[in-house]
DNA sequence: CCCTGATTCGC
DNA sequence: GCGAATCAGG
């Protein structure tokens, strides 16, 4: 199968979206993970975290008989960052319940690593890019983060408990997905009308309905 | 073993 | 340009 301008096109929106390389390779369909890789990296898509990468910065050579090689310059591959949140997600700093005073945790000092977004529009850690905590959990006070427009007034992972309705709406990854959030049929984790979908009796044959076309296109075969 | 991405190299 | 083979970390 060739690399049609439509399957390109794909290749970088997906790649874009922080898919993997064979996952991609299934959604196009008629290529390797390999391909996929060559291709993104032909078209100049932005490395991502790769396990194997971090191969450079290290072994300079112990040996000391090392031929007066014309050291490689130095090359500046600083690529441009990783298209940075359309949504500045403004997380006002909250007026502190009077709580005694929480010694302030270290200046975090700023730190230009190459990122990528995943799926859920999250910013992705490289590799070795924790903090080890060193200090023990500081006494800050946890804000939930403000919810995007989209999901305003929708419930979110976050907000899930045992008495409200948990089917999810949406897909994952979009910026509206939610779950279903009223109260549960008691005893159950869906909603009374979810309940309905998740659990269903076995008809006879003859009073089964055909099940409607899924939404996406269907399961996906693997 | 499975997964991942990066790189190499014959085509 | 393409992608299988290979490498190497998780």
């Amino acid at each position: 199968m060739a690399w049609t301008d439509e399957r390109i096109e794909l290749l970088r929106k997906l790649w874009e979206q922080g898919m993997t390389a064979s996952q991609i390779a299934d959604e196009l369909g008629d290529v390797s993970r390999n391909a996929v890789i060559g291709k993104a990296h032909r078209l100049g898509l932005q490395a991502r975290p790769s396990p194997v990468r971090p191969h450079e910065a290290a072994a300079e050579p112990v040996v000391v008989a090392a031929a007066p090689e014309p050291v490689a310059e130095p090359v500046a591959m600083v690529e441009e960052p990783v298209a940075p949140e359309p949504e500045p997600v403004e997380v006002e700093e909250p007026v502190v319940a009077p709580v005694q005073a929480a010694p302030v945790a270290p200046p975090p000092p700023p730190q230009p690593m190459v990122r990528s977004i995943g799926p859920g529009g999250f910013v992705r850690s490289g590799p070795g890019e924790q903090q080890p905590p060193s200090t023990p959990a500081p006494p800050r006070r946890l804000v939930p983060a403000k919810p995007s427009a989209e999901i305003a007034g929708k419930t979110s992972l976050l907000e899930l408990s045992d008495k409200i309705c948990k089917w999810p709406l949406g897909h994952p990854g979009e910026p509206d997905f939610h779950f279903c959030g009223t109260p549960v049929n008691p005893g159950f984790p869906y909603c009374l009308e979810h309940c309905s979908v998740a659990y269903q009796a076995q008809l006879p044959r003859r009073d089964r309905r055909p099940p409607p076309p899924l939404p996406y296109g269907g399961p996906r075969v693997r």
